[in-house]
DNA sequence: AGCCTCTTCCAAAACGTTTCGGATGACATT
DNA sequence: AATGTCATCCGAAACGTTTTGGAAGAGGCT
């Protein structure tokens, strides 16, 4: 049973009756919804969305836009996430669509295309930047939309994000806590506001304590890592411990430290942040943080309904806590 | 400009002839369809794809359906594969969306819905399982999907896949090649054919050089590489190799060799599967095997996009190499 | 009886596109 | 001058839904 027609017809009633009866109006007798909810179950009649979409000029569609650096497009983090808007959006009968734009001047092309056409009813963006255009772009013309992660954007807009900032400060006071005197943080580009965050935080924590606190910043990849830890390490005085703005770069800041001989979680504590599953297998395994990514997803596609719903931005801004989990690359309190 | 009617009014010409000359029929004067482009350039008229669809019965979506084990959906292929595949669909207007499905009763009833309801033009279908019943039903049902892996499915289907048989027959008789005489498999679950392959891989390679190669059974994450591992050091006579289906399992593996005082790439070899970038600086860096992922991506939307036209799945199977990537866990030769 | 209110139903319009089946002239051919 | 052939153009229908603005009838009230 293909349209809305034909089930009319078989039932003897008009399009405009059977389509009020499934929608649930109060408009048409109790007998009469019963049967046509009855004779649309056992046809298996689906509204043809196109149809509909075209009719209440929505899409039903959400799009979540993924930054696409080609070689390290691979967060875990964002798997997990596609995975827990999409199944909030199913149940609201939207559907999750996917594109990929690189940063860059073509960028906001790729948003106009996806506005312009019509094709998306919201967007979903992540990560955010602390100086973004494409907050400007969306805000400007007034395009629902609902960022993961903050921005230093000025006006008020829908965001999901982990309190990386009191994260960071609260786990390098944990480091002093345990005798470290000299910490290192290995920054993520700070361009990114996360990074910023996390950075902020340790550099808050260096200053309620007095110690010293030196960063240093690369990509955040287990390169990275590599590269920022190996810097830090050949210093002439190195620090003994390394914040790490995610596990993959402390994972590279692992094998940095192996190679100078020394033994992370004796010789020097390493945190990350994420809690990827390789995290927990690593020798030491790493110490790290989380923030519930699933839970965050599931907020993400509410805001995103709620935006298209015209609800106002300034009610929807969400900051969770991240858990520290403690593993054996913390290491002991020090003499 | 909305629509194909105001920028008809606006140039004095039939919606018809408009729309004629936008998709490019040789019945519209030259003049006139250049005319009818620079207008719709400078208006950036973009067609409502509600309405194209509705009229032409395609959707313009392909869809992925992605497994959603809720705690271990983060291989990190996935997001490069979604990656590549979504970019290579937008080129010719498409859209990819995505889905999550648990395996189970229930796994069918999302792609009814899906397909039901004219959500979609074709369907990505990935990690397949030697008894597929998605295959299947899609098959019965006519409707266009392509595979990413292989399925013991006897009727044509368009499919992409990584030859991890021959992958595994190779790799393990590189092990041999080095003078291991007692080798390891850590299996994924043999329900999936990926799984299957690389398991018959290993067995013909130990059928080919009579010697026993034995096989343990897990789940493909690090975990159940470390339990299956941990089995197998147990033994009176351990391996002295481990190949393991995945990269998630040789890391988790590589914490049991840890745990029993042996050192991987000195007293144990170990080869996983995906490459990872963990893999790259694990302790020691994991030997691992690599398939061209985002070629894979670009092929799976060129063939979704080819049966939609309606072409034949018979001349749609592809089986690519998996590049070997000796890194220092495979060890030197032994005596 | 006349008037009102309520309940239940429906015809028709509209969303914006694609496409079928001509219509209209201009020009060449007989 | 009549006919045929092209090159251009267009009106109208159709896709399947939602929604507006009633219509028809039943029953209650004065």
């Amino acid at each position: 049973m293909s349209s809305l027609r034909e089930l009319a017809q078989m039932l003897g009633l008009s399009i405009t009756t059977v389509s009020r009866a499934l929608d649930g109006y109060g408009d048409v007798a109790v007998a009469t919804r019963e049967r046509v909810l009855a004779a649309a179950e056992t046809t298996g009649y689906r509204p043809n969305s196109a149809a509909r979409r075209l009719r209440r000029g929505l899409t039903e569609i959400v799009t979540m836009v993924l930054p696409a650096e080609p070689g390290h497009f691979n967060e875990p983090l964002y798997i997990e996430l596609l995975r827990s808007t999409g199944e909030r959006l199913a149940q609201q009968g939207y559907d999750l669509t996917l594109i990929a734009a690189l940063p860059g001047p073509d960028e906001l092309k790729t948003y106009r295309r996806l506005i312009e056409g019509r094709r998306t009813d919201a967007i979903i963006v992540v990560r955010t930047r602390r100086e973004d255009a494409r907050l400007r772009y969306l805000t400007d013309i007034g395009f629902p939309f609902v960022a993961m992660g903050r921005s230093d954007f000025a006006e008020p807009y829908a965001y999901v994000d982990g309190d990386g900032e009191a994260a960071f400060h609260d786990a390098a006071l944990r480091l002093t806590g345990l005798g470290h005197r000299r910490i290192g943080h290995l920054a993520a580009p700070s361009a990114f506001t996360f990074a910023h965050l996390r950075r902020s935080g340790f550099a808050r924590a260096m200053r309620d304590t007095g110690l010293p606190g030196e960063i240093i910043e690369d990509s955040a990849t287990e390169a990275g890592g590599y590269r920022a830890a190996g810097v830090m390490l050949a210093q002439a005085q190195p620090p003994s411990a390394l914040l790490c703005a995610t596990d993959s770069m402390a994972l590279g800041a692992m094998r940095a430290v192996r190679e100078r001989g020394l033994v992370a979680g004796r010789d020097i504590a390493i945190i990350g942040h994420d809690n990827i599953p390789a995290a927990a297998f690593s020798d030491p395994a790493l110490a790290t943080m989380e923030l519930p990514i699933a839970a965050t997803g599931r907020r993400l596609a509410e805001m995103a309904l709620a935006r298209i719903g015209g609800a106002d931005p300034r009610d929807m801004t969400e900051i969770n806590p991240v858990e520290f989990i403690p593993r054996a690359s913390l290491g002991e309190a020090r003499g």
